[in-house]
RNA sequence: GGAGUCGUAGUUCAGUCGGUUAGAACGCCGGCCUGUCAAGCCGGAGGCCGCGGGUUCAAGUCCCGUCGACUCCGCCA
């Protein structure tokens, strides 16, 4: 009998249970770890599943024996044998209380020694790892999650064509655009001089699906950004897309609370509930300081500029004069030292503070503070009541304008959070945002920017505001929110030709330039366009949450370094003066 | 573009005030061992101290630059 020919593989190791015993199996794996006693020895054959136990006796089976005897760690090996009851059972492992008593086994292939141990509870630097990822992706941490990542994607894909979705690929050589991220861009050969853009999102497209009448869209698809990196942000990263005809925001919100409903159930296990709640992007940012607020915790911003415009402090009084704020975030409990302090200024500094102030309450509500003398004793009972003090409790001071003042104040609540212990780590807090600004003003620039992009459709009551006061129009744009990250955000699209180009107008786009760009777009609206809008989510963020991990990396097969290379394959790298001439690139300076 | 942390054996780290031959653990190689669980015991090999300059009688250690990894700011419609 023949291994791969005739001995099938019967079970994965880590699958053996007490059931299993007196079975005979076939198991194929690697080399895990070996325990050689001179006589009998024990092999760990490690596969996807985890890991099986395997007896090596002589007196078994001499060939078997001598087959093992040859493996070391990672040898790719074969095994038939009896499953048996273990004499010493090892409560540690899933398959603990069994062994396989090798009666035939087979050294399928040998391997050169590992530049890092191969285990679960590994602390190699991530370079190394990230070159040789093909030996990390055999560790179970990186397995659980890629499995995760593939019930997820099968969840999300049963889920959305249950609910009437049709998914659909979009070109990945496409149009470079002028505004949004940086686009990757690849050179044509048959055009010399012009090039295709790499997809920041299907956006386009998906809408134009929506003209075609195809009512509902998904897709599973890669977007690549020319940004800089971020723990949780990749050059490409994968989306969950959504698009949907004849809807409010509403229906968005209701498909993808279902959905997430659905992956949080089937892979944690865990009830979440829906509705989420739903935010403004004004009180998001009044009482959080963000655009996505972690509401696993308080902390909350609270305005105190009102009761300190007329106080001796001059920063804070000059600072409120000028139209800006002074905000605090209480801690309760208060112990923060001196050191403590410091460096959480140096956290709020970061974000464009001049300081951070800050002050201890008594039970009357006065204060201990470097700053106490220029309070009246009335101004810090009356301070210390608005912000809800109680004796020892410690208030944070910032005053700036109130960009800085939310930024700085936001980092800091979600610094203090972390360090004080105030995060449950199985807590799941959901939240959309909503009522997102349409357009931000750009000092380098003297001009106004799309918040979202430049097809979000602003509330229909704020369309004349355009022409007038292009701050205060809101957007009918969302964010999905999940323990302070931005899980996904959409809008319900402009689907009027008219709004469009007033929109392009808006954004100092000429009426040839956008046609140019975007005259696609612009004849499809004229060609019978449904109301409709839409969603995409971070695939790479959401299985990074449901794992409860940190980095996206871990979450990707073959990420990339926080300088966008690949250490694994050395990408990227220079190519050929052929390969260059043939799509017409000079390098500079050549 | 900017700030911070890190870079010493295959891996994780130590290395004092600048001073003799750069250490430990794990791994690796050899030997012993019949019930281990990252087995144990004995022995051995293994170093461009990231790279380049400088200061000094003398640099892993101090200074400057540079490369790389990570975290953050800017950036990411």
């Amino acid at each position: 009998m023949q291994f791969l020919a005739d001995l099938k593989r019967t079970h994965y190791a880590g699958d053996l249970r007490a059931e299993h015993i007196g079975q005979e199996v076939v198991l194929f794996g690697w080399t895990h770890a070996r325990r050689d006693h001179g006589g009998v020895f024990f092999v760990d054959l490690r596969d996807r599943s985890g890991l099986a136990q395997i007896t090596f006796d002589p007196t078994v089976s001499a060939d078997a024996a001598a087959v093992g005897d040859r493996l070391s760690r990672e040898f790719v090996f074969g095994v038939r044998g009896k499953v048996v009851a273990r004499e010493s059972k090892n409560p540690n492992l899933a398959t603990g209380e069994v062994e396989v008593v090798a009666e035939q086994a087979v050294l399928f292939n040998p391997a050169a020694v590992p530049p890092f141990h191969i285990r679960d509870d590994i602390d190699t630097n991530e370079d190394l790892r990230l070159k040789y990822r093909f030996l990390d992706l055999r560790r179970a941490p990186l397995q659980q999650a890629l499995m995760t990542r593939s019930k997820v994607n099968q969840i999300v894909r049963n889920y959305l064509t249950d609910n009437g979705f049709i998914e659909f690929e979009t070109p990945i050589l496409t149009k470079a655009t002028p505004e949004g991220a940086r686009d990757y861009l690849v050179p044509s050969r048959v055009h010399p001089g012009q090039f295709y853009a790499l997809p920041q999102s299907p956006q386009l497209f998906k809408q134009l699906f929506m003209v075609a009448g195809y009512d509902r869209y998904f897709q599973i698809c890669r977007c690549f950004r020319d940004e800089d990196l971020r723990a949780d942000r990749q050059p490409e990263f994968t989306q969950i897309d959504i698009e949907m005809s004849f809807i409010v925001p509403e229906d968005v919100f209701g498909i993808i609370e279902g959905l997430l409903k659905g992956v949080f159930e089937q892979v944690r296990g865990v009830q979440i509930p829906t509705p989420f709640l739903r935010m403004s992007y004004a009180e998001a940012m009044g009482r959080y300081g963000s655009d996505k607020p972690d509401l696993r915790f308080g902390l909350e911003l609270q305005d105190v500029s009102d009761l300190v415009a007329s106080s001796g402090f001059s920063v804070f009084a000059e600072t409120v004069a000028g139209g800006g704020q002074v905000k605090a975030v209480v801690l309760p409990g208060g112990g923060l030292s001196r050191g403590r302090i410091d460096k959480l200024t140096q956290v709020v500094k970061t974000y464009g503070a001049k300081g951070l102030a800050y002050a201890t309450a008594d039970a009357e509500g006065a204060w201990t503070s470097p700053i106490a003398k220029f309070f009246s004793a009335e101004d810090q009972a009356a301070l210390s009541q608005r912000l809800g003090m109680a004796a020892g409790d410690q208030a944070l001071f910032v005053a700036d304008k109130p960009g800085v003042v939310a930024a700085a104040l936001g980092a800091l609540r979600q610094t203090l959070a972390r360090e004080q212990g105030l995060i449950d780590p199985n807590a799941l807090a959901f939240c959309w945002v909503t009522e997102f600004p349409s357009f931000e003003w750009d000092e380098k620039e003297q001009r106004w920017f799309a918040m979202h992009h430049p097809f979000t459709s602003p509330r229909p009551e704020d369309v004349p505001l355009m022409d007038t006061d292009p701050g205060q129009v809101k957007a009918r744009a969302y964010d999905v929110v999940l323990n302070g990250y931005e899980l996904g955000g959409g809008s319900i699209r402009i689907h009027d030709a008219k709004v469009q180009q007033k929109m392009f107008d808006l954004l100092g786009m000429s009426a040839e330039e956008s046609r140019q760009k975007f005259g696609f777009l612009l004849d499809a609206l004229a060609f019978g366009t449904p109301p409709h809008g839409g969603i995409a989510l971070g695939m790479d963020r959401l299985i990074m949450l449901l794992i409860g991990g940190d980095n996206i990396r871990d979450v990707i097969a073959f990420p990339k370094t926080t300088s966008a290379s690949c250490m694994m394959t050395e990408a990227p790298s220079p190519v050929s003066k052929q390969q260059l001439d043939e799509v017409h690139i000079t390098l500079k300076g050549e």
